[in-house]
DNA sequence: GTTAGCATGTAAGGAGTTACATGATTTT
DNA sequence: AAAATCATGTAACTCCTTACATGCTAAC
């Protein structure tokens, strides 16, 4: 079970099955990919280090590698129990995989994942924001006179953002789909692109969508 | 000073501007405001409210306006020196007002305070999302070769969604110095556009920047 | 020689969530 | 009559940040 807070956890992992690495450089590439931000803060990777350390999910060993006599690095590495962890909580489908703290960590994994995992995690995610975009648009029928100009322009920006995005899965999930790995290359994904904003999606996912 | 957790202080006396509301009511508008997949739960706002109470921003009354005899539900109030804090909030200009968590808040309420201050803020909101945005590009001059493809993406999309939030603001800033009031009447501003301050939802968006 | 960046941690505390507890009213 | 939604709260807990504490090393 990934509740909350096992992010850290999932993109330590995700980071070392890439090769060993130390604290500072972890948090240095974490904030690189997840920040946007947010900055992860030491006193929330260190003690996160040693809980995974208890939980032998990675070992640390320390290394005097450097040229004259540099501070002690302790570099981290998975075990195989870490390994197997994160092969599990990478295969999780359902919300805690397409919940917003969630989707861009395991995105930024995909490369560990087949694409089963990837198409039912990308479709999920993108029936997750066409929910929400229906229930702000029927809640905004509902109450649109009343709402100031500048309220009515996030609202607005906002539901243009969620629409972006929506199009931007509904690329991918084309890309995975006809089995261009690449999603960037193609100039498809970057420019028109079919993405079905309101409908659905239909009953391919195994996504329900459980909410709040 | 206001620092983090004032926003749904912020937010609260924000709506009791234009007319007295219940709980229940306030957390739903709220929701629609700056919900946008955070949902703010019971546990946070009634604290939040007694909180306020204690410090003399809002007011109570117990209102049995009902038909037949509904619960009766606790109506709150802002008083004096709940709009003087809130007049306070709103003008001032600094990263608390342009920080993410913030600037939405602020923004919705923008028909509360003058030009000058909108523009600063505006101006403020823009000037961080440029920063972060020259660091992750230099960033990624340096980094680029070793990411794979699927966490390249996800840092493209989420430039690209930056890129369009700074276009919106520009805008905005436009408008604003255009005399133009109505942000949204433009049609220059709604067709090219639009980027999302709000929805940040999208897994995407962030901005791993503001390191240290 | 001093600033900036590398490197590792801990303690206290804030902000908000989940889960619990309760009950009225409206809709189906 | 059941289900949904209105309505108000509290207690425990979690995750994370801030601020503190320490010291090395490279560059200017």
């Amino acid at each position: 079970m990934a509740r909350r807070g096992d992010t850290i956890e999932l993109a330590v992992l995700g980071l070392l099955h890439e090769g060993p690495m130390h604290g500072y450089e972890l948090r240095k590439r974490l904030n690189l990919m997840l920040g946007w931000g947010r900055v992860l803060s030491y006193g929330s990777l260190y003690p996160a280090l040693k809980k995974m350390l208890r939980a032998n999910l990675i070992t640390e060993v320390v290394a005097t590698t450097t040229p004259t006599t540099r501070r002690p690095r302790i570099v981290y590495e998975v075990t195989e129990a870490g390994n197997a962890e994160f092969n599990r909580l990478m295969s999780e489908v359902g919300p805690t995989a397409w919940e917003d703290g969630n989707f861009d960590i395991r995105f930024a994994f995909f490369s560990s994942t087949d694409m089963e995992i990837r198409l039912r995690v990308l479709e999920g995610r993108r029936s997750r924001l066409q929910e929400r975009l229906a229930r702000v648009q029927a809640e905004l029928e509902r109450t649109q006179a009343e709402v100031n100009r500048y309220a009515a322009e996030l609202q607005r920006h906002g539901v243009e953002s969620v629409e972006r995005e929506v199009r931007w899965l509904s690329d991918l999930i084309q890309a995975e789909r006809g089995g261009d790995v690449a999603p960037e290359a193609t100039p498809s994904a970057a420019t028109p692109s079919a993405a079905s904003p309101t409908a659905r999606t239909p009953g391919t996912t195994g996504a329900p969508a459980a909410n709040d």
